[in-house]
DNA sequence: ACCTGAACACCGTTCAAGT
DNA sequence: ACCTGAACACCGTTCAAGT
């Protein structure tokens, strides 16, 4: 895979933070106002880490090169950081907030139990396809618990989610089994479809064309339809799986409340 | 979270490979035979690799560590394994192989389209079930190609699979979002499944109580559920999953070729 | 032919020291 | 109070050298 270029390569300025110039020659320069030289924060630890993922992607994130990008040593960090364990931690709970200030993904049902999930699962769509490259450390991470399920990585979430079903009507056993179904749901769908992303975003070291004929020696299905499986319906496909997803469960209600 | 331990404990003596005892005084001791002495290979690499990541995870499994547990040191394992990538593919097609050979997935459909996606869907699941710890493995890396969605990480596999569906009668439409539909469902279930039981497995460090109140202070309606959230039901969840995802196939065929 | 020693560039992390 | 230099133990990987 990896021929060349790999995370070693020479830094394409990222443009976000000012770079300290000449650092060794100046350190006393001026007085520098506190607002030109922001003081490190966790914070300011945690959207930097952030930004870098989204740029370079989590593999490439090293606590010396966040450091660089924050214009101190990799040292410096452990200030505000208990370690890189924590620090990925502390980005899924970026994302985490992130998401809850931008959407109305955490009201309780308003328009039925339906609209409820429509509302959670495009919230979280809609993160995901902002981060495709964050998003995989939201969904994987071990849950150490069995009431947080990937891809809702908050107890907040989750409380709201069940809180919001039993509001609806749904009883204990048929709120954790929504649940579940709904968190494998919304993992499978999302993770492929942020893989395909990611792919385009890629590390694209390597080939940018499309070459039709890879390894497809002994494939010819594969290759007779590889146009089909090129294009991408990824939303429509995101919502007819969660379609189907709700009229199970309509199915299910009924069937628990009637026979 | 890593407290203490870490990767850096005092080897367990992992009893599978003889450790050659004192390499430095001995070096010519006799003739041993060529049995006694295997030599590297890329197949006993992969499945000291495979095994590795069984026992301690992929996080655990490096070149070096690789290298002790196969008598040898770090840098020979080059000469038959480009690098540590390539080794992670290569432990995935070890187990795309191993699953070739344990089962009857492969076999075209006899017993109609159904049974056909159950026999494949339950060999994978038993694959990430004995490999919970490498599943993520064959779960991730990017498909860099569209028409391999893991966790059918597969060229052979997806080319039977979608030639299965067509001599079922699919068009290619169809069978290329059945394709879709099953690739999400069976990832999104095993992985949360594998991530559940690999927290059973764990690190194993810290805490290995149930403690009921761990961080839900306000999280009532998770602490009422946490009994009925605890309690595994992931096969029979897994079998219903696909026979919703199998219904509403059935449906789409019949609504397809009817009106 | 097959393995190793020594080395390189890079990690995460600690801690005494600088300002 | 906040940051850094130097160091430690560990990485992946290369290559000339050993047997």
């Amino acid at each position: 895979m990896a021929i060349s270029g790999g995370p070693g390569r020479d830094r394409p300025e990222p443009s976000g933070e000012p770079e300290l110039p000449d650092v060794d020659e100046l350190a006393i320069s001026g007085k520098e106002p506190p607002s030109a030289r922001v003081p490190l924060s966790r914070g300011r630890i945690l959207s930097a880490a952030l930004a870098f993922i989204d740029e370079e992607g989590i593999g490439a994130l090293t606590m010396r090169r966040l450091g660089a990008r924050l214009g101190v040593e990799a040292m410096s960090l452990y200030r505000y950081v208990p370690g890189r364990e924590d620090l990925l931690d502390g980005v899924v709970d970026a994302l985490v907030i992130e998401l809850d200030g931008d959407l109305d993904v955490l009201r309780t049902p308003e328009h039925g139990w339906q609209d409820f999930l429509q509302r959670m699962a495009h919230g979280v769509r809609r993160m995901a396809i902002a981060h495709p490259r964050a998003f995989p450390l939201i969904a994987s991470t071990p849950p150490e618990a069995p009431w947080l399920r990937p891809p809702l990585r908050s107890i907040r979430w989750v409380e709201t989610f069940l809180a919001g079903l039993l509001a609806e009507g749904f009883d204990d056993e048929q709120a954790v089994a929504v649940y579940r179904a709904f968190t494998s749901f919304l993992l499978g769908n999302l993770l492929l479809e942020v893989s395909q992303r990611g792919a385009a975003l890629g590390p694209l070291d390597l080939v940018e064309e499309e070459e039709p004929a890879n390894g497809l020696s002994d494939a010819p299905t594969i290759e007779r339809l590889s146009a089909l499986l090129a294009d991408d319906n990824s939303l429509q496909e995101f919502e007819e799986s969660l379609e189907s997803l709700i009229d199970r469960i309509t199915i299910q209600i009924v069937a628990g409340s009637g026979a």
